[in-house]
DNA sequence: AAATATATTTCAAACGACCGACTGAAAAAT
DNA sequence: ATTTTTCAGTCGGTCGTTTGAAATATATTT
């Protein structure tokens, strides 16, 4: 009966219960996309549940938000969180678990880009210069601009700062393979073992310097008096951010932008 | 004059039994615990309570701390919290303002050292590099070393993320001071002004590149597999970041290092 | 020095509101 | 027939807040 049924409930004769472990679910039939209730083309409660879950779990954190909130922010009855989740901590999960997974494009595009274009440079710096500008420039206009729902970062945000439930999971299936390839780039620039504690802190400062932007935008916004960001003012962060970054690599010591002087 | 705000109605007439409910509770106290004011050698109970509230709520957030666990950690009773500040809200805010407060030691060293050598150097780029160094080195201490409750940084990272009561209060009491302080500094590198946005911006990302191993040290301590930061380690730490805050204000580009090659 | 007043703190209990979880059913789409 | 979803509750618990009282430290006045 229950999603939950963590110990015994193995109620052989009902029906199984749609939620048991994790999201799989696994039916029987791929191309079954809606069964039961929802009628047209309305999505699934399910999904429509982490939606608004991630949502609200990112502005006001787990413990600010009600399991009744979020089935009205979903427009889906309460009992379909526990009926899809069990809890409301597996729902947390849940939200944690598809943030990863819907993340995974964007990441392993930077994770490529990186890879490749770190190993075809092969030394020449201003090749790498090229690489960082394009990085820099891939990252923030993904974390600044609308192309995602703004929810995600801050989501992995709050589990940065403050680790609970899917730390991990936001650990291990995103942030250290980032890491992982920008601490490449950085061997790259600087000479170094990328897996050095070096290399790592400095990777560790580049990405400071871009998070800056994204989740901690609000005291950005207040100290320049902007409301929103706009393409245009997009294009100005990349504009002082991405040099910086080249700088901070040590990738400008050379005659790559307007030589010594 | 008592510290709740609003309740007048001191006396009222009111002959002191047979008024409430009807409890015939026999006096009974076994004096295990003393009532009423403690001698004077403990600190009193308004500060405890500011003290276990800022880290309660730095740990956990607002929503995720209870009255009710706020007076137990601060080994105060309950009806405590209603007497000195009115309700939790306002103990929020009180804490955020002690906290703005507490920080201004601090925070004016920091600004002085920045005003003052940046007014100094004038021009001199060895200096600012000098400069820039023990800024780096005094900030990073300040966030990783044990001289100062660690939970400071993390309640302003949390009203960052998320503003709420309190986040005026703190970018206008401290991190806005801060931020144009480091803008002179950074004016002064790139030689543009300080007050523009493309310096703003700058001094966003340097902020960024410290910013990432204090509040946000989790990803820090996971990815290098320390346990804590110890002394060894924030020099390490300095010995990396420095440089390259160094590199990204464009300092070092004459003889100030290794010469142009 | 004694008496008094005031401010601080503890105590036990209660209030209504909300919370997460659960239930048993019925309805609708497949 | 099965699965999804809604509905209208109920359960025990916790929440923030309030109350009335007593006890004690400190300040002020006598």
């Amino acid at each position: 009966m229950t999603a939950n049924a963590s110990s015994s409930a193995s109620y052989d004769t009902k029906p199984a219960n749609a939620a048991t472990v994790g999201r799989d679910r696994e039916p029987r039939s791929l191309p079954m996309h809606k069964r039961g209730r929802p009628q047209g083309s309305d999505t699934d409660a399910r999904d429509r549940l982490l939606e608004a879950a991630g949502k609200l779990f990112a502005e006001r954190g787990y413990a600010g938000v009600s399991t009744r909130e979020v089935a009205r922010s979903a427009r889906v009855n309460l009992s379909a969180i526990n009926y899809h989740f069990g809890s409301k901590r597996e729902l947390y999960r849940s939200v944690i678990e598809t943030l990863v997974t819907d993340l995974e494009p964007r990441r392993s595009a930077l994770i490529d880009l990186l890879s490749h274009a770190v190993e075809a440079a092969d030394g020449d710096r201003s090749k790498l210069v090229d690489v960082t500008r394009r990085f820099i420039q891939g990252v923030l206009s993904y974390m600044l601009g609308g192309g995602m729902p703004s929810w995600h970062m801050q989501l992995i945000l709050r589990e940065v700062n403050q680790p609970s439930l899917g730390f991990d999971l936001i650990l291990d299936g995103h942030l250290n393979p980032l890491h992982d390839a920008i601490a490449r780039l950085v061997g790259a620039a600087t000479g170094q073992d990328p897996l050095g504690s070096s290399s790592k802190l400095l990777t560790q400062s580049v990405l400071g310097m871009c998070l800056s932007f994204g989740p901690v935008r609000s005291v950005v916004l207040a100290c320049l008096d902007w409301d929103q960001y706009t393409p245009e003012r997009i294009d100005q962060v990349v504009a002082v951010v991405a040099p910086a970054v080249v700088r901070a690599l040590g990738l400008d010591d050379d005659a790559t932008s307007e030589g010594c002087r």
